[in-house]
DNA sequence: ACCTGAACACCGTTCAAGT
DNA sequence: ACCTGAACACCGTTCAAGT
């Protein structure tokens, strides 16, 4: 397990534009704040003034460790992805990759509201771009020839984020509609294929057996990607 | 063509939690005016008092028309996927595939700020559920057994809005970093295939090939589902 | 039916000042 | 190095009142 974005290990004080200020600690104690509100009342709730209330503390006093509130979101989008496994190199390629897949899922389902960070800001963080670097080794050992990696890499990556984030943000809930309520919310228009299907639709989603049956489908197309 | 959501189409004032107040041409032009700012300046610039004062009116005279700022934001959430060509029935399936995938992507692409909306509410609106009508009806066509319809509908609308989302939202940019970049930003940890990979990766790319080879080869998936 | 005005409880952020 | 206090320009939303 390799933990956190690296408490003392961040020695450069300025990793792309400047400001990222004080040496961690106190720092490291506001994205947390941060993180628990986020996860407990939704992205909405962070706020500046509600940390700092926690803490203690004005909330001009964050100033002095955090880049402003963007700055703390970025943060808080860095950490989502905070604390993944290490892949057993020794493993099967696609055995790696379940595991990856798995442990993703499992880190953006425990922070629903700042996972929802992941698709309005660049994929740039520390460990966002360990974990980049690990896909792109196993499809390699998968071999996706070296011209087709990246685009492999975001085809796996934008289906796990997306599934994940559907999960803990909202769009896959409320699970289905029933037929009835699908013919309402449509205006009343006719939805002959929905109810050709209910049989199946009204059955409730078991999203763990969904997650895995999307994974497999995942793997057969970078192993046909040979 | 289906335009907008159905102006005086929607006769039913209470859809599923009562408040839809007034009649619609007002909503419309309130809902036409945040877009625009969504499409602007981004969801961030959307606010109660902006719009107001865009129409020349007081805060309070919205809230006759729409259901506060929640309300809004979902009006604003349906409105994304609002503009949609039906298909053709005429053409083999994985050609209407195609279309109706080249639309959406399109249609998310021209409101990037509304488009982050998608994925923290549910999927309930009136396109919305149609567009989900067409997809299921395109998906048997394709042979895919009917047990299996929801989920492959699914899976393909994860990794489709999850593209066009991640490109208009922020995640794809800024396209690729280079290997300097990368490794300044990794922490200075070493990134062996990264480095391995330059030569693709310093490549710029090419969004519009990269959205239609993924598309082909998600439609290999559902064809391989027969 | 549609809109206003005043008020309340919030925001993020600046600046100068304190220790 | 770390924090405060006052101030500024914003938010969403309530309520009672106007036409």
């Amino acid at each position: 397990m390799m933990r956190g974005t690296g408490k003392g290990t961040d020695t450069s004080k300025g990793t792309s534009k400047g400001k990222s200020k004080s040496k961690g600690s106190r720092r490291d104690e506001i994205v947390g704040i941060a993180m628990e509100l986020a996860d407990d009342q939704g992205l909405r709730a962070v706020s500046m003034r509600a940390i700092a209330e926690r803490m203690g503390v004005t909330p001009m006093a964050l100033y002095a460790h955090v880049d402003g509130k963007e700055g703390l979101l970025d943060e808080l989008h860095g950490r989502v992805l905070g604390e993944l496994p290490v892949l057993d190199r020794d493993l099967p390629w696609d055995e790696q990759l379940r595991a990856g897949a798995r442990a993703v899922r499992a880190s953006i389902r425990s922070h629903p509201g700042a996972s929802l960070l992941i698709f309005e800001r660049p994929a740039m963080g520390q460990t966002a771009i360990r974990v980049v670097e690990e896909l792109y080794r196993v499809m390699l050992a998968a071999g996706v020839p070296a011209h087709d990696v990246a685009r492999r890499e975001r085809l796996f990556s934008t289906w796990l984020l997306g599934f994940a984030v559907s999960e803990g943000g909202g769009r896959f809930s409320p699970g289905r509609l029933s037929t009835r309520e699908r013919r309402a919310t449509a205006g009343g228009a006719a939805l002959p294929v929905h109810e050709g299907l209910a049989e199946w639709l009204d059955r409730p989603v078991d999203w763990d057996a969904e997650f895995e049956a999307d994974l497999e489908d995942m793997i057969a197309l970078i192993r046909g990607a040979r």
